[in-house]
DNA sequence: AAAAAAC
Protein backbone atom coordinates (compact mmCIF):
# COMPACT_ATOMS: atom_id res chain seq x y z
CA UNK A 1 0.00 0.00 0.00
CA UNK A 2 2.84 2.90 0.83
CA UNK A 3 4.72 3.34 -2.46
CA UNK A 4 8.38 2.64 -1.16
CA UNK A 5 9.81 5.11 -3.01
CA UNK A 6 8.50 8.80 -2.63
CA UNK A 7 11.37 11.12 -3.91
CA UNK A 8 13.23 11.20 -7.22
CA UNK A 9 16.31 10.44 -5.53
CA UNK A 10 15.36 7.32 -4.19
CA UNK A 11 14.89 5.80 -7.73
CA UNK A 12 17.54 4.24 -9.45
CA UNK A 13 17.22 6.78 -12.42
CA UNK A 14 20.31 7.55 -14.56
CA UNK A 15 22.74 10.42 -13.73
CA UNK A 16 21.55 12.05 -16.21
CA UNK A 17 17.74 12.14 -15.59
CA UNK A 18 17.89 13.33 -11.88
CA UNK A 19 20.29 15.60 -12.38
CA UNK A 20 17.31 17.35 -14.72
CA UNK A 21 14.91 16.45 -12.32
CA UNK A 22 17.16 18.03 -9.73
CA UNK A 23 17.71 21.13 -11.91
CA UNK A 24 13.92 21.55 -12.27
CA UNK A 25 13.02 22.04 -8.44
CA UNK A 26 11.37 18.53 -8.47
CA UNK A 27 11.97 16.30 -5.23
CA UNK A 28 9.21 14.55 -3.63
CA UNK A 29 7.13 12.44 -6.14
CA UNK A 30 3.28 12.90 -6.68
CA UNK A 31 1.05 10.34 -6.23
CA UNK A 32 1.06 9.04 -9.85
CA UNK A 33 4.47 9.37 -10.18
CA UNK A 34 5.29 6.90 -7.31
CA UNK A 35 3.09 4.89 -8.57
CA UNK A 36 3.49 4.69 -11.71
CA UNK A 37 7.20 5.11 -12.60
CA UNK A 38 8.11 1.76 -10.96
CA UNK A 39 5.56 0.16 -13.34
CA UNK A 40 6.85 1.64 -16.45
CA UNK A 41 10.55 0.79 -15.42
CA UNK A 42 9.30 -2.86 -15.82
CA UNK A 43 8.41 -2.12 -19.18
CA UNK A 44 4.66 -3.66 -18.47
CA UNK A 45 1.82 -1.68 -20.18
CA UNK A 46 -0.05 0.65 -18.20
CA UNK A 47 -3.33 1.68 -17.99
CA UNK A 48 -3.51 5.17 -16.00
CA UNK A 49 -6.43 7.07 -14.63
CA UNK A 50 -4.87 10.79 -12.89
CA UNK A 51 -6.44 14.03 -13.33
CA UNK A 52 -4.58 16.85 -15.24
CA UNK A 53 -1.99 18.93 -13.10
CA UNK A 54 -0.96 15.62 -10.88
CA UNK A 55 2.63 15.19 -12.93
CA UNK A 56 1.52 12.55 -15.45
CA UNK A 57 4.06 13.76 -18.10
CA UNK A 58 6.67 12.87 -15.69
CA UNK A 59 5.62 9.92 -14.59
CA UNK A 60 5.18 8.33 -18.11
CA UNK A 61 8.50 10.44 -19.27
CA UNK A 62 10.76 9.65 -17.16
CA UNK A 63 10.90 6.01 -17.01
CA UNK A 64 10.46 5.96 -20.76
CA UNK A 65 13.92 7.79 -21.45
CA UNK A 66 15.27 5.95 -18.66
CA UNK A 67 14.48 2.45 -20.24
CA UNK A 68 15.61 4.07 -23.93
CA UNK A 69 18.62 4.90 -21.88
CA UNK A 70 19.81 1.51 -20.81
CA UNK A 71 18.23 -0.63 -23.67
CA UNK A 72 20.03 0.16 -26.64
CA UNK A 73 18.41 -0.54 -29.73
CA UNK A 74 20.69 -3.21 -31.52
CA UNK A 75 18.75 -3.70 -34.66
CA UNK A 76 19.03 0.18 -35.31
CA UNK A 77 22.06 1.12 -37.50
CA UNK A 78 24.32 3.38 -35.28
CA UNK A 79 24.40 5.91 -37.36
CA UNK A 80 20.44 6.06 -37.70
CA UNK A 81 18.19 7.37 -35.03
CA UNK A 82 14.70 5.47 -35.36
CA UNK A 83 11.76 6.56 -33.38
CA UNK A 84 11.65 4.31 -30.30
CA UNK A 85 9.22 6.37 -28.33
CA UNK A 86 6.31 8.03 -29.37
CA UNK A 87 3.80 10.13 -27.48
CA UNK A 88 -0.05 11.24 -28.72
CA UNK A 89 -2.35 13.93 -27.31
CA UNK A 90 -5.34 15.05 -28.61
CA UNK A 91 -4.64 19.30 -28.58
CA UNK A 92 -1.73 20.87 -30.37
CA UNK A 93 -0.80 22.93 -27.37
CA UNK A 94 -0.43 19.77 -25.15
CA UNK A 95 1.08 18.31 -27.84
CA UNK A 96 3.62 21.04 -27.90
CA UNK A 97 3.98 21.33 -24.14
CA UNK A 98 4.55 17.64 -22.98
CA UNK A 99 7.76 17.72 -25.85
CA UNK A 100 8.92 21.13 -23.66
CA UNK A 101 9.09 18.89 -20.29
CA UNK A 102 10.48 15.43 -22.41
CA UNK A 103 12.83 17.41 -23.95
CA UNK A 104 13.87 19.45 -20.46
CA UNK A 105 14.50 15.99 -18.98
CA UNK A 106 15.90 15.04 -21.87
CA UNK A 107 18.59 17.12 -21.85
CA UNK A 108 21.62 15.93 -20.61
CA UNK A 109 21.41 12.79 -22.61
CA UNK A 110 21.70 11.82 -26.11
CA UNK A 111 18.39 11.35 -26.40
CA UNK A 112 16.99 13.55 -29.12
CA UNK A 113 13.04 14.57 -29.11
CA UNK A 114 11.00 16.65 -31.38
CA UNK A 115 6.93 17.49 -31.45
CA UNK A 116 4.90 17.89 -34.44
CA UNK A 117 1.38 19.22 -34.83
CA UNK A 118 -0.90 20.23 -37.66
CA UNK A 119 -1.17 24.35 -38.33
CA UNK A 120 2.67 24.95 -38.54
CA UNK A 121 4.49 24.38 -41.48
CA UNK A 122 5.42 21.17 -42.54
CA UNK A 123 9.05 21.89 -43.71
CA UNK A 124 10.72 22.36 -40.26
CA UNK A 125 8.99 19.53 -38.61
CA UNK A 126 10.35 17.47 -41.95
CA UNK A 127 13.32 18.36 -41.39
CA UNK A 128 13.81 17.53 -37.11
CA UNK A 129 12.54 14.12 -38.18
CA UNK A 130 15.17 13.70 -41.01
CA UNK A 131 17.97 14.60 -38.72
CA UNK A 132 16.78 11.68 -36.44
CA UNK A 133 14.84 11.60 -32.92
CA UNK A 134 14.25 8.57 -30.87
CA UNK A 135 11.10 10.53 -28.79
CA UNK A 136 8.46 11.56 -31.10
CA UNK A 137 5.43 13.66 -29.30
CA UNK A 138 2.22 14.55 -31.80
CA UNK A 139 -0.87 15.01 -32.55
CA UNK A 140 -2.73 12.55 -34.86
CA UNK A 141 -3.40 13.76 -38.28
CA UNK A 142 -0.26 15.50 -38.68
CA UNK A 143 1.71 12.47 -37.50
CA UNK A 144 -0.22 10.81 -40.69
CA UNK A 145 0.91 13.10 -42.51
CA UNK A 146 4.33 12.38 -42.05
CA UNK A 147 4.07 8.95 -42.06
CA UNK A 148 2.54 9.21 -45.41
CA UNK A 149 5.05 11.59 -46.35
CA UNK A 150 7.40 8.93 -45.18
CA UNK A 151 9.17 11.85 -42.67
CA UNK A 152 8.15 9.11 -40.20
CA UNK A 153 9.50 5.89 -39.76
CA UNK A 154 8.00 4.24 -37.11
CA UNK A 155 8.29 0.77 -37.27
CA UNK A 156 11.41 -0.07 -34.47
CA UNK A 157 8.95 2.21 -31.73
CA UNK A 158 9.10 -0.02 -28.54
CA UNK A 159 6.96 2.51 -26.60
CA UNK A 160 3.96 4.29 -27.18
CA UNK A 161 1.79 6.57 -24.90
CA UNK A 162 -1.62 7.45 -25.51
CA UNK A 163 -2.56 10.79 -23.72
CA UNK A 164 -5.69 12.09 -22.43
CA UNK A 165 -7.06 8.68 -24.35
CA UNK A 166 -10.73 9.93 -23.89
CA UNK A 167 -10.29 13.08 -25.28
CA UNK A 168 -8.85 11.53 -28.16
CA UNK A 169 -11.60 9.19 -28.44
CA UNK A 170 -14.55 12.25 -28.42
CA UNK A 171 -12.66 14.28 -30.74
CA UNK A 172 -13.23 10.99 -32.94
CA UNK A 173 -9.44 10.42 -33.41
CA UNK A 174 -9.89 6.50 -33.54
CA UNK A 175 -9.19 5.75 -36.70
CA UNK A 176 -6.20 7.89 -36.73
CA UNK A 177 -5.53 6.16 -33.54
CA UNK A 178 -6.21 2.70 -35.01
CA UNK A 179 -4.16 3.83 -38.42
CA UNK A 180 -1.02 5.02 -36.34
CA UNK A 181 -0.69 1.94 -34.37
CA UNK A 182 -1.12 -0.12 -37.40
CA UNK A 183 2.63 1.08 -38.00
CA UNK A 184 3.71 -0.05 -35.25
CA UNK A 185 5.58 -2.92 -34.46
CA UNK A 186 3.21 -5.62 -32.50
CA UNK A 187 6.05 -6.03 -29.51
CA UNK A 188 5.91 -2.95 -27.48
CA UNK A 189 5.10 -1.03 -24.61
CA UNK A 190 1.76 0.92 -24.49
CA UNK A 191 0.73 3.79 -22.37
CA UNK A 192 -2.47 4.91 -21.97
CA UNK A 193 -3.66 7.43 -19.68
CA UNK A 194 -7.32 8.65 -19.36
CA UNK A 195 -9.40 11.02 -17.29
CA UNK A 196 -11.91 8.51 -16.69
CA UNK A 197 -12.22 4.56 -17.74
CA UNK A 198 -15.29 4.66 -19.68
CA UNK A 199 -16.51 1.78 -21.83
CA UNK A 200 -14.96 2.80 -24.96
CA UNK A 201 -11.57 3.39 -23.14
CA UNK A 202 -11.76 -0.26 -21.87
CA UNK A 203 -12.34 -1.25 -25.41
CA UNK A 204 -9.71 0.40 -26.66
CA UNK A 205 -7.61 -1.06 -23.62
CA UNK A 206 -8.89 -4.17 -24.43
CA UNK A 207 -7.37 -4.23 -28.42
CA UNK A 208 -4.16 -2.61 -27.68
CA UNK A 209 -2.95 -3.26 -24.20
CA UNK A 210 -1.41 -6.00 -23.14
CA UNK A 211 -1.80 -7.44 -19.28
CA UNK A 212 -2.06 -3.90 -18.37
CA UNK A 213 -0.90 -2.93 -14.73
CA UNK A 214 -3.83 0.00 -13.95
CA UNK A 215 -3.07 2.83 -12.06
CA UNK A 216 -5.84 5.20 -10.49
CA UNK A 217 -5.12 7.94 -8.60
CA UNK A 218 -7.28 10.52 -6.79
CA UNK A 219 -11.03 9.71 -7.68
CA UNK A 220 -11.44 10.45 -11.26
CA UNK A 221 -14.01 13.85 -11.48
CA UNK A 222 -13.27 14.42 -8.25
CA UNK A 223 -12.50 18.22 -8.05
CA UNK A 224 -9.96 19.72 -5.70
CA UNK A 225 -11.02 21.03 -2.18
CA UNK A 226 -9.18 23.97 -2.27
CA UNK A 227 -11.33 25.28 -5.20
CA UNK A 228 -14.32 27.35 -4.12
CA UNK A 229 -17.55 26.87 -6.74
CA UNK A 230 -19.70 29.46 -7.25
CA UNK A 231 -22.65 29.37 -9.39
CA UNK A 232 -24.55 32.14 -10.46
CA UNK A 233 -27.91 32.58 -11.78
CA UNK A 234 -26.99 34.89 -15.14
CA UNK A 235 -28.91 35.35 -18.09
CA UNK A 236 -26.94 35.89 -21.46
CA UNK A 237 -27.28 39.76 -21.46
CA UNK A 238 -25.36 39.90 -17.92
CA UNK A 239 -22.51 37.65 -17.64
CA UNK A 240 -20.44 39.66 -18.82
CA UNK A 241 -21.26 42.08 -15.83
CA UNK A 242 -21.15 39.06 -13.69
CA UNK A 243 -17.82 37.99 -14.57
CA UNK A 244 -16.38 41.71 -14.31
CA UNK A 245 -18.50 42.22 -10.99
CA UNK A 246 -16.54 38.86 -9.39
CA UNK A 247 -12.98 39.94 -10.57
CA UNK A 248 -13.55 43.12 -9.20
CA UNK A 249 -14.95 42.43 -5.97
CA UNK A 250 -12.16 39.71 -5.37
CA UNK A 251 -9.52 42.10 -6.85
CA UNK A 252 -8.50 39.20 -9.01
CA UNK A 253 -6.63 40.09 -11.90
CA UNK A 254 -5.84 36.80 -14.21
CA UNK A 255 -8.34 34.36 -14.91
CA UNK A 256 -9.70 31.82 -17.94
CA UNK A 257 -13.05 32.20 -19.11
CA UNK A 258 -14.50 29.43 -20.79
CA UNK A 259 -17.19 29.70 -23.35
CA UNK A 260 -19.02 26.55 -25.45
CA UNK A 261 -18.68 28.37 -28.80
CA UNK A 262 -15.66 29.87 -30.83
CA UNK A 263 -17.59 32.74 -31.89
CA UNK A 264 -18.49 33.32 -28.36
CA UNK A 265 -15.28 33.45 -27.45
CA UNK A 266 -14.37 35.96 -30.10
CA UNK A 267 -17.15 38.36 -29.47
CA UNK A 268 -16.70 38.06 -25.46
CA UNK A 269 -12.90 38.84 -26.08
CA UNK A 270 -13.76 41.59 -27.91
CA UNK A 271 -16.04 43.07 -25.48
CA UNK A 272 -13.94 42.97 -22.95
CA UNK A 273 -10.74 43.91 -24.78
CA UNK A 274 -13.70 46.94 -25.01
CA UNK A 275 -14.50 46.85 -21.23
CA UNK A 276 -10.80 48.09 -20.58
CA UNK A 277 -9.89 44.75 -20.04
CA UNK A 278 -6.74 43.05 -21.38
CA UNK A 279 -8.08 39.54 -22.77
CA UNK A 280 -6.91 36.82 -25.64
CA UNK A 281 -8.99 34.88 -27.06
CA UNK A 282 -7.93 31.15 -27.76
CA UNK A 283 -9.95 28.53 -29.84
CA UNK A 284 -9.94 26.48 -32.93
CA UNK A 285 -10.06 29.22 -35.38
CA UNK A 286 -7.53 31.45 -34.36
CA UNK A 287 -4.28 30.56 -36.18
CA UNK A 288 -1.99 28.61 -34.26
CA UNK A 289 0.44 31.39 -34.08
CA UNK A 290 -2.10 33.18 -32.69
CA UNK A 291 -2.78 30.64 -30.09
CA UNK A 292 0.36 29.88 -28.92
CA UNK A 293 0.66 33.82 -28.65
CA UNK A 294 -2.16 34.26 -26.51
CA UNK A 295 -0.84 31.42 -24.14
CA UNK A 296 2.44 32.93 -24.12
CA UNK A 297 1.35 36.19 -23.12
CA UNK A 298 -0.92 34.92 -20.38
CA UNK A 299 1.97 32.97 -18.79
CA UNK A 300 3.98 36.05 -18.92
CA UNK A 301 1.18 38.30 -17.59
CA UNK A 302 0.89 40.86 -20.36
CA UNK A 303 -2.78 39.21 -20.67
CA UNK A 304 -5.32 38.84 -17.57
CA UNK A 305 -8.24 37.13 -19.11
CA UNK A 306 -7.92 34.35 -21.51
CA UNK A 307 -11.15 33.59 -22.92
CA UNK A 308 -10.89 29.71 -24.52
CA UNK A 309 -12.66 26.95 -25.49
CA UNK A 310 -12.44 23.49 -24.49
CA UNK A 311 -9.31 23.40 -26.63
CA UNK A 312 -7.88 24.80 -23.36
CA UNK A 313 -9.94 22.45 -21.01
CA UNK A 314 -7.45 20.19 -19.90
CA UNK A 315 -3.86 19.81 -19.48
CA UNK A 316 -2.56 23.09 -20.03
CA UNK A 317 0.01 23.59 -16.59
CA UNK A 318 -0.11 27.22 -16.03
CA UNK A 319 0.76 27.91 -12.76
CA UNK A 320 -1.50 29.93 -10.31
CA UNK A 321 -4.68 30.94 -12.19
CA UNK A 322 -6.92 32.40 -9.28
CA UNK A 323 -9.92 31.72 -10.88
CA UNK A 324 -11.90 30.14 -13.61
CA UNK A 325 -15.08 31.55 -15.45
CA UNK A 326 -17.66 29.31 -16.88
CA UNK A 327 -19.48 31.92 -19.24
CA UNK A 328 -21.55 28.71 -20.14
CA UNK A 329 -22.11 25.80 -18.54
CA UNK A 330 -20.48 22.87 -20.58
CA UNK A 331 -22.09 20.43 -22.30
CA UNK A 332 -20.44 17.48 -20.68
CA UNK A 333 -20.27 17.59 -17.05
CA UNK A 334 -17.08 16.12 -17.05
CA UNK A 335 -15.15 19.17 -19.01
CA UNK A 336 -16.75 20.76 -15.93
CA UNK A 337 -14.24 19.58 -13.70
CA UNK A 338 -11.54 19.80 -16.58
CA UNK A 339 -12.09 23.38 -16.64
CA UNK A 340 -12.40 24.01 -12.77
CA UNK A 341 -9.20 21.79 -12.82
CA UNK A 342 -6.81 25.10 -14.40
CA UNK A 343 -7.38 26.94 -10.74
CA UNK A 344 -6.46 25.59 -7.27
CA UNK A 345 -3.58 23.56 -8.72
CA UNK A 346 -0.85 21.76 -6.27
CA UNK A 347 -2.67 23.16 -3.27
CA UNK A 348 -3.04 27.13 -4.50
CA UNK A 349 -6.43 28.20 -3.47
CA UNK A 350 -9.14 28.75 -6.32
CA UNK A 351 -12.15 29.93 -7.48
CA UNK A 352 -14.69 28.85 -10.10
CA UNK A 353 -17.55 30.79 -10.94
CA UNK A 354 -20.38 29.39 -13.42
CA UNK A 355 -22.79 31.33 -15.00
CA UNK A 356 -26.06 29.60 -14.81
CA UNK A 357 -29.18 30.61 -17.72
CA UNK A 358 -32.46 29.65 -16.61
CA UNK A 359 -31.82 27.06 -19.94
CA UNK A 360 -28.89 25.21 -18.03
CA UNK A 361 -30.55 23.33 -15.26
CA UNK A 362 -30.35 20.18 -16.53
CA UNK A 363 -26.97 20.71 -17.49
CA UNK A 364 -25.88 21.91 -13.62
CA UNK A 365 -27.94 18.75 -12.58
CA UNK A 366 -25.38 16.76 -14.69
CA UNK A 367 -22.75 18.39 -13.14
CA UNK A 368 -24.01 17.78 -9.43
CA UNK A 369 -24.10 14.45 -9.74
CA UNK A 370 -20.86 14.01 -11.43
CA UNK A 371 -18.88 16.10 -8.90
CA UNK A 372 -21.52 14.27 -6.06
CA UNK A 373 -21.93 17.79 -4.62
CA UNK A 374 -25.01 20.58 -4.49
CA UNK A 375 -23.79 23.90 -5.46
CA UNK A 376 -26.51 26.55 -5.18
CA UNK A 377 -27.41 28.66 -7.65
CA UNK A 378 -26.92 32.05 -6.27
CA UNK A 379 -28.21 35.49 -7.41
CA UNK A 380 -25.17 38.28 -7.56
CA UNK A 381 -26.33 41.78 -7.09
CA UNK A 382 -24.97 43.11 -10.11
CA UNK A 383 -24.10 47.07 -9.98
CA UNK A 384 -26.53 49.04 -11.82
CA UNK A 385 -25.29 48.90 -15.77
CA UNK A 386 -23.59 51.85 -17.14
CA UNK A 387 -25.16 52.88 -20.05
CA UNK A 388 -22.50 53.43 -23.03
CA UNK A 389 -24.89 55.02 -25.15
CA UNK A 390 -25.51 58.27 -23.16
CA UNK A 391 -23.27 60.31 -24.78
CA UNK A 392 -24.65 59.43 -28.62
CA UNK A 393 -28.52 59.03 -27.01
CA UNK A 394 -30.75 62.07 -28.10
CA UNK A 395 -33.19 62.46 -25.62
CA UNK A 396 -34.44 60.14 -22.82
CA UNK A 397 -34.11 55.90 -23.63
CA UNK A 398 -37.75 54.70 -22.30
CA UNK A 399 -36.87 51.21 -23.62
CA UNK A 400 -34.28 48.54 -22.58
CA UNK A 401 -33.07 46.76 -25.62
CA UNK A 402 -30.20 45.33 -23.67
CA UNK A 403 -27.66 47.31 -25.39
CA UNK A 404 -25.96 48.26 -22.70
CA UNK A 405 -25.63 44.93 -20.69
CA UNK A 406 -24.02 43.77 -24.37
CA UNK A 407 -26.49 41.39 -24.63
CA UNK A 408 -28.42 39.61 -27.95
CA UNK A 409 -30.68 42.43 -27.87
CA UNK A 410 -28.20 45.34 -28.72
CA UNK A 411 -27.99 46.52 -31.83
CA UNK A 412 -31.52 45.14 -32.40
CA UNK A 413 -34.13 47.85 -31.91
CA UNK A 414 -37.06 46.74 -29.66
CA UNK A 415 -39.86 47.26 -31.94
CA UNK A 416 -41.78 50.45 -31.34
CA UNK A 417 -38.63 51.49 -29.41
CA UNK A 418 -36.84 54.84 -30.90
CA UNK A 419 -33.64 54.53 -32.16
CA UNK A 420 -30.76 55.00 -29.70
CA UNK A 421 -28.84 56.91 -31.98
CA UNK A 422 -29.59 58.08 -35.14
CA UNK A 423 -28.28 56.41 -38.58
CA UNK A 424 -25.11 57.90 -39.50
CA UNK A 425 -25.21 59.73 -42.73
CA UNK A 426 -25.49 57.44 -45.42
CA UNK A 427 -25.28 57.53 -49.51
CA UNK A 428 -26.96 54.61 -49.56
CA UNK A 429 -29.85 55.32 -47.56
CA UNK A 430 -32.56 53.36 -48.37
CA UNK A 431 -30.18 50.71 -47.23
CA UNK A 432 -32.16 48.94 -44.13
CA UNK A 433 -31.14 50.75 -41.07
CA UNK A 434 -29.06 48.75 -38.55
CA UNK A 435 -28.51 50.40 -35.41
CA UNK A 436 -24.88 50.32 -34.00
CA UNK A 437 -23.76 47.37 -32.48
CA UNK A 438 -22.23 47.89 -29.25
CA UNK A 439 -22.55 44.11 -29.44
CA UNK A 440 -19.26 42.15 -29.76
CA UNK A 441 -20.55 41.31 -33.55
CA UNK A 442 -17.31 40.20 -34.63
CA UNK A 443 -15.85 41.72 -37.50
CA UNK A 444 -16.26 39.60 -41.02
CA UNK A 445 -12.49 38.93 -40.85
CA UNK A 446 -13.31 37.06 -37.98
CA UNK A 447 -16.91 35.39 -38.17
CA UNK A 448 -16.52 33.85 -41.08
CA UNK A 449 -17.69 30.20 -41.46
CA UNK A 450 -15.53 28.10 -38.97
CA UNK A 451 -14.24 25.20 -41.24
CA UNK A 452 -15.53 22.54 -39.27
CA UNK A 453 -15.48 19.15 -40.28
CA UNK A 454 -18.51 17.90 -38.87
CA UNK A 455 -19.37 15.96 -41.69
CA UNK A 456 -15.78 13.71 -41.65
CA UNK A 457 -16.29 13.80 -37.68
CA UNK A 458 -19.82 12.16 -37.78
CA UNK A 459 -18.24 9.63 -40.75
CA UNK A 460 -15.30 8.64 -38.68
CA UNK A 461 -17.66 7.84 -36.09
CA UNK A 462 -20.62 6.02 -37.99
CA UNK A 463 -17.55 3.50 -38.17
CA UNK A 464 -16.71 3.20 -34.93
CA UNK A 465 -18.19 0.25 -33.86
CA UNK A 466 -17.31 -1.48 -37.13
CA UNK A 467 -13.49 -0.66 -36.18
CA UNK A 468 -12.94 -2.06 -32.58
CA UNK A 469 -12.34 -5.06 -33.06
CA UNK A 470 -11.76 -7.47 -29.67
CA UNK A 471 -8.61 -8.38 -28.57
CA UNK A 472 -6.96 -10.71 -30.97
CA UNK A 473 -9.09 -10.61 -33.75
CA UNK A 474 -6.80 -9.51 -36.67
C1' DA B 1 -26.66 23.02 -28.95
C1' DA B 2 -20.03 22.64 -29.62
C1' DA B 3 -15.44 21.85 -29.35
C1' DA B 4 -11.11 19.37 -30.35
C1' DA B 5 -7.59 17.76 -35.44
C1' DA B 6 -4.77 17.33 -41.63
C1' DC B 7 -4.09 19.66 -45.88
Amino acid sequence: MTSSTSSFSQLSLAPALTQAVAEMGYEAMTPIQAQAIPVVLTGKDVMGAAQTGTGKTAAFSLPLLQRLLRHENASASPARHPVRALVLLPTRELADQVAQQIAQYARHTKLRSTVVFGGMDMKPQTAELKKGVEVLVATPGRLLDHIEAKNAVLNQVEYVVLDEADRMLDIGFLPDLQRILSYLPKQRTTLLFSATFSPEIKRLAASYLQDPVTIEVARPNATASTVEQRFYSAHDDDKRRTICTVLQERGIRQAFIFSNSKLGCARLTRALERDGYRAAALHGDKSQDERLKALEAFKQGEVDLLVCTDVAARGLDIKDVPAVFNYDVPFNAEDYVHRIGRTGRAGASGLAVTLVAPSDTRLVADIEKLIKKKIAVETLDLPPARSRQRSYAHGERDTDNGADRGGHFAGRPVRGARPVRMAPPDPFFDRPYEAPSVNDAAPAWESKPAPTSTARQLKARRKLPALFKPAGSV
